[in-house]
DNA sequence: CTTATTAGCTTAACGCTGTTAATTTGACCT
DNA sequence: AGGTCAAATTAACAGCGTTAAGCTAATAAG
């Protein structure tokens, strides 16, 4: 008895090896860049074996962008948990989103910016942490209304159009590194101050 | 006599036909999609023979996209040269910037998403029509501070400030295409009002 | 203790992809 | 008419994601 649950242990332990390997790549060389054979070749396997984890080359990446996105989800968590003023925690919760972001910028890129079609998102959308992450900022910008610090927006589409600004802001640093950009950080908080000053009464 | 010039003309005919069929199938299916093997077929053209006339695939992607650019740079100049309230022009290049990423998102995606790694970046900014783009709305709100409809900010960081926040509402509905979105055309009117209010005295 | 079953992994292969090299075609000039 | 040269083609390379079939070693059954 236990054999079981030693062969349920091994086969969960390969299936990090192989999540490990993925980010790890997907990350210093791009989604596009990596082949199953690389990833395959990293652990000592063959490329099929990836298939008897996981569906395919997508969905080993959707796999990899959940373990990202929850990191993001409980850092936004406990800005929550220890918010005094939801205005000032809001700004908060943007900056870490943006500075997540900047600190991991291939890692945002896998995640968030190249994010080939996957699967079948109306499932992704319901209970993933990015799901989660972004409810998090909608459940502060909601705090917000309900202290009357934001007159009375509509809570879904004001968190949505911060989101949208976050991104951009995020995005576009990434992305385009070379473009004459004035002072990052000033710009970071200019986008983030003039949307949230946009809100309020 | 002028055979040079009818075999210069057939070439640069040809060279149209490609340019047609990719943008065609670009807009149509995804870069990604695309093969060089079904551009050809479509103009009944060997599949090297492409390569007679663009660099590679990301080459002929680039040209399209300059092509579909150039025309949204048009747009806003136009705008522009029928201004009458600086703050109404503005809101509208931003729209038709969003408005044209989301008619084109492919071309979208590889001019301001998924940026290729450019070898020379700087010739690209100097002169790209995506570029371009952007040092219209510069000028508009240039003349938004200097009409002093808008506070005296920094003309630079705002336009800026401003070009994240509607490539983020773009970059987020066309690679998140599945999200729940509350109603779109008011979510990106949103993000534009209230970055714009931000800005005013 | 031997035999049958099964789980885990690999090898081989299919039909694609972008791209290069070598080769053929065909129109022009002398 | 023969040579020249550019344009287009065929063949090929190396790689891709993925599937089907085969092997191997551990487990279960008799």
């Amino acid at each position: 008895m236990g054999s079981k649950q030693r062969r349920e242990r091994e086969k969960e332990s390969l299936r990090r090896e192989i999540l490990d390997a993925a980010r790890d790549l997907f990350v210093k060389e791009g989604y596009e860049n990596v082949s199953m054979r690389r990833i395959a070749e990293k652990i000592d396997y063959s490329p099929t074996t990836i298939y008897l984890y996981f569906e395919d080359k997508g969905d080993l990446l959707f796999q990899v962008s959940e373990e990202t996105f929850s990191k993001l989800a409980s850092k936004s968590e406990s800005l929550l948990a220890e918010m005094i003023d939801p205005v000032v925690t809001l700004k908060k919760i943007e900056r870490a989103y943006v500075d997540f972001g900047l600190k991991y910028p291939n890692h945002y890129k896998v995640t968030f910016i190249n994010r080939p079609e996957l699967r079948d998102m109306s499932k992704y959308y319901e209970k993933s942490m990015g799901q989660k992450a972004f409810n998090l900022l909608q459940q502060c910008v909601a705090e917000c209304v309900r202290r009357k610090k934001f007159r009375r927006v509509d809570v879904e589409a004001a968190s949505q159009a911060l989101w949208a600004s976050v991104h951009g802001i995020t995005a576009l640093l990434i992305t385009h590194p070379k473009f004459p950009w004035t002072d990052k950080n000033k710009l970071i908080d200019l986008v983030i101050d003039t949307m949230i000053d946009g809100f309020k009464p």
